[in-house]
DNA sequence: TGTGGGGCTTCCCATTATGGGAAGGTCAAG
DNA sequence: CTTGACCTTCCCATAATGGGAAGCCCCACA
């Protein structure tokens, strides 16, 4: 099938498949023609790769967990390890990130929000501190 | 004072402060010999740049708030909604990644994680839906 | 058989924020 | 004058995605 239908089938847009193609993620068999061919077990790749991403694993991951995927002695620790420390991973960036909204909205609380000039949010980025 | 002087007493690189200068953040006065040349006034404004990128604020909202910031009528509630907006995004980001991270915990939990093939994690991915 | 439209190819560029590194000019101290 | 630290600009890289152009290919329809 051509890339358009792999595209349909796997939620992937085309340009991205070539993108993963390009970082050895997915196959790259050629028709006569020069046209991309994929076959469902292809489909199945981009899948997998849609979902792995929806969970936010940079595609470095991605590669491992695909190398795992196929690999039938894998180690089910080694699946989990990655996913826990990507788990880790995303919960410091939430952390740091709520972190930050809540500071900004302490001080928003203590902000009028009139049409008055003063406004303890400039003050605190304008801290020497 | 020179561009590395500045970098030091604002806690901002010298590449940064170049970068800034290319978007029009700071100022680009120069001396005879090319060299940027930097007053008090300038290292206060970076310093507000990385309070406000150590909040996240994106460089267009680092821009909004600077010229708010030099602006004596400016009304606070100009500079409040740009935080609670900014408040929002991080948010909505921190929830994201939380109930991704929350999922997959879920999925490791019920991976047994030792030496054998078997894997829930693995078969999430794999899933058609 | 010719043609039009849609799909495919590659290549370049943009995003966001940051940094590394090279090649070359400048300044100040020894 | 030399040396070393500093400055300049320019190019490249990161992570993941997308837009768009130029050009080739294929099928269906008249």
């Amino acid at each position: 099938m051509n890339i358009g239908t792999a595209a349909r089938l796997s939620g992937i847009s085309a340009k991205m498949i070539r993108h993963y193609e390009e970082l050895g993620l997915v196959a790259g068999r050629r028709l006569l023609n020069g046209y991309r061919d994929y076959g469902e077990s292809d489909v199945a790749t981009l899948r997998f790769i849609r979902h792995a991403r929806a969970l936010a694993f940079p595609l470095e991951d991605v590669r491992k967990l695909l190398a795992l995927w196929g690999d039938r002695n894998r180690a089910s620790a080694d699946v989990r390890r990655i996913a826990l420390d990507h788990v880790a991973a995303l919960e410091g960036k939430a952390q740091a990130m709520q972190a930050m909204a809540s500071s900004l909205r302490h001080l928003a609380k203590h902000c009028c929000g009139d049409d008055r000039p003063d406004c303890p949010i400039l003050d605190e980025l304008e801290k020497t501190l």
